[in-house]
DNA sequence: ATCAACAATATTGTCAACAATTGTGGTTTT
DNA sequence: AAAACCACAATTGTTGACAATATTGTTGAT
């Protein structure tokens, strides 16, 4: 049994500071003070800054030399621009998976939709577990794709700013019957081994979410 | 006049580490090791790390705790993942330039085709200029897009990749009549605001490069 | 002679202090 | 009273030293 600990601090607080940030317990746009995260995580300021860097490369929060670092405030255009990215590198994703998917990932697939499924019958609604699923759902099928650029980019680049809007506003994107039955006909084209079809679907479903946010945006 | 120094060691060793990096002279494979570099670059180890690890974020070096850190190198078949992530997202830029590029962008980039144009009936053949010219006509198309989050991912993520890849081995990608005829009828597709037209151009144009790749991948 | 264990060396990870810059508050001036 | 200026405080940028780990070289045993 390897433990692998990572006892680096420097490591493990880029982890910890972008689940913070994510998770909204540094709300977007609050400045981020160096010595008095240094103390909250319990770490010098050396290892903090490194793991800062880190954030800031994966656009979590935005540095001003000599001032300092805020949280990235996630407006609707940044949004809708990085839902019209996923929409081309998603249906990518989708499309090589008809490829490259494995039986056993197809069965890993077939029991998360199942538990959606059953899961929505009893809870009737969006709820935490289902944004998660979603996402699970997601991960899987980039994974499923075996471009390791593709999953790279998306994964640690771009999904950490999703999560991090959705976990602002939790029920602006529910509308998990119709997302479910999109899951299911997108995982029906990759068992069906057809890549235009399983792009266009996986397309389409992003491109609903990206409408949705853009009719809040003009409710404004 | 704005003078704009940026006298800040940290920022400024990470496009410096970049460019040595991506020009070969610290070759693939090779052993960065931090008080060398820090005697090269003339500063303290503190910088030297916090620029390390945006140059590890963008996929230049890789590291291992306690150990230190690697050049990439860069193999063909990661290369040919790279190129069909490319051909997604410039597909992409293109298709959005139709609807964003300005008449000023298509100015320049007419002016720049027309260098080559001259450049290669002189020349007849590939040359640094002309390499650093194919480049630059990526850029201006993905910059056309409008699209932030696309531009930031391609520029600052993809592309220095790319570049190192090109400075290894100069001459592989040397199509120059051929690239310069399908720059054009990709400006022309542009120009004449078709979308889809502009799109399926980017996706073959980039997709000739890739199979070039994946030629020397067979010759292996 | 080959391999294993151990000591020495070098490199990485971390820290605390120092330097440089920015923001702030109060004072002065118009 | 409003604006400009100056000094103070706080934060960021940088440095050199220390601790922890990995690599190297050496010794000794089989």
């Amino acid at each position: 049994m390897i433990e692998n600990k990572d006892p680096i601090k420097s490591d493990n607080l880029t982890a910890r500071l972008i689940e913070a940030i994510v998770n909204g317990e540094y709300p977007p746009g609050s400045k981020i003070s160096e010595p008095e995260l240094a103390r909250v995580f319990d770490v010098s300021r050396g290892p903090l800054r490194e793991a800062m860097m880190r954030v800031e490369s994966l656009n979590l929060v935005e540095r001003v030399p000599h001032v300092g670092a805020r949280v990235v405030t996630l407006s609707l255009d940044k949004l809708v621009e990085i839902y019209a990215v996923r929409e081309a590198l998603e249906g990518m994703a989708a499309n090589l998976a008809c490829k490259y998917i494995t039986d056993a990932e197809i069965t890993v697939l077939e029991d998360l939709l199942n538990r959606h499924q059953s899961h929505i019958e009893q809870v009737d609604g969006a709820s935490y577990f289902y944004q998660q699923g979603d996402f699970d759902f997601h991960y899987l099928i980039i994974q499923a794709s075996k471009n390791h650029q593709l999953i790279a980019l998306l994964c640690d680049q771009l999904y950490h700013l999703v999560r991090m809007y959705r976990y602002q506003s939790p029920r602006s994107h529910a509308r998990p019957e119709k997302a479910l039955y999109e899951h299911f006909a997108i995982l029906n084209a990759i068992k069906a081994r057809d890549p235009e079809l399983a792009e266009m679907l996986m397309r389409r479903h992003i491109k609903n979410s990206r409408l949705l946010i853009e009719n809040e945006l003009l409710e404004e």
